[in-house]
DNA sequence: CAGTATCCTTAATGATACTG
DNA sequence: CAGTATCATTAAGGATACTG
């Protein structure tokens, strides 16, 4: 997801290039667009969760990628990870404060969801009926 | 990104299956968790485009890519198509009502973005720097 | 319980050539 | 100009087995 592109900030759209590769959106979009991250966040707005917790959550989350969806958004300071040293091991994950504001962004995306989903199921499918056959989907 | 997964919407987190595969908040994240959709849509937000100023003004995209970007905005009903019969062709593309109202969710995520992004920035370095060698990048 | 390590499949994107 | 078609490459995700 590297590539030189427009950027709306909050005035003005400017440009910039992907020589510093952190244009800065392209940074939320990757944690945003991946297919378990928001999820895993949803579920910790509700507060604290263990790993299995999560997966049970989850549903059909592998263990392989709750692990990696994990450590991506505690590599990026959105959770915190907490290991208490009991038999068996207890791993606890908890928003940071900036996962907390990550849940409004959530909260507004889900909204428009709601609010426009209609209308694009209604576009998909008169879509689907005027171009029957089409592979893009 | 089919899967069956929470949600959250305007007042409450909810349940709901993949059978439908319409949750709704995955239709938003699909298209803007791909690689161009945001880029082109923030472009389209100044007004109406050709192909070929599409091409120029998101950098780096290829002939297919746009054109898939667009098939499928166009799809979800978010961009509309105009072919005038000139020659040689030209195809306006425009955002609809549907489209427009994207920008403001778009707006969103670049402002948390410029506000986060040192945060961010900085959570990874340290992470990279206590975890050397690890394979999640 | 909370992971790692491997291997495998599929989806997304890119490069290139060609066309109405 | 505005695409399509084809092939190659890469990244994301899934399945399974194993471990401290």
């Amino acid at each position: 997801m590297s590539v030189r592109h427009t950027e709306v900030t909050s005035g003005s759209v400017v440009t910039c290039g992907d020589e510093h590769e952190d244009c800065g959106i392209r940074e939320v979009l990757d944690r945003i667009g991946d297919k378990w991250s928001v999820l895993v966040v949803v579920e910790l707005a509700q507060g604290m969760r263990r790993f299995r917790q999560l997966q049970r959550a989850v549903p059909g989350i592998s263990q392989r990628m709750l692990t990696l969806t994990l450590r991506r958004l505690e590599r990026d300071g959105l959770i915190s990870r907490t290991v208490r040293p009991t038999v068996p091991p207890q791993v606890e994950y908890e928003l940071t404060s900036t996962g907390h504001s990550l849940t409004h962004l959530v909260r507004a995306l889900a909204d428009w969801s709601a609010e426009h989903r209609a209308a694009i199921g209604q576009a998909r499918r008169e879509w689907d009926e005027a171009n029957p056959g089409s592979s893009i989907r």
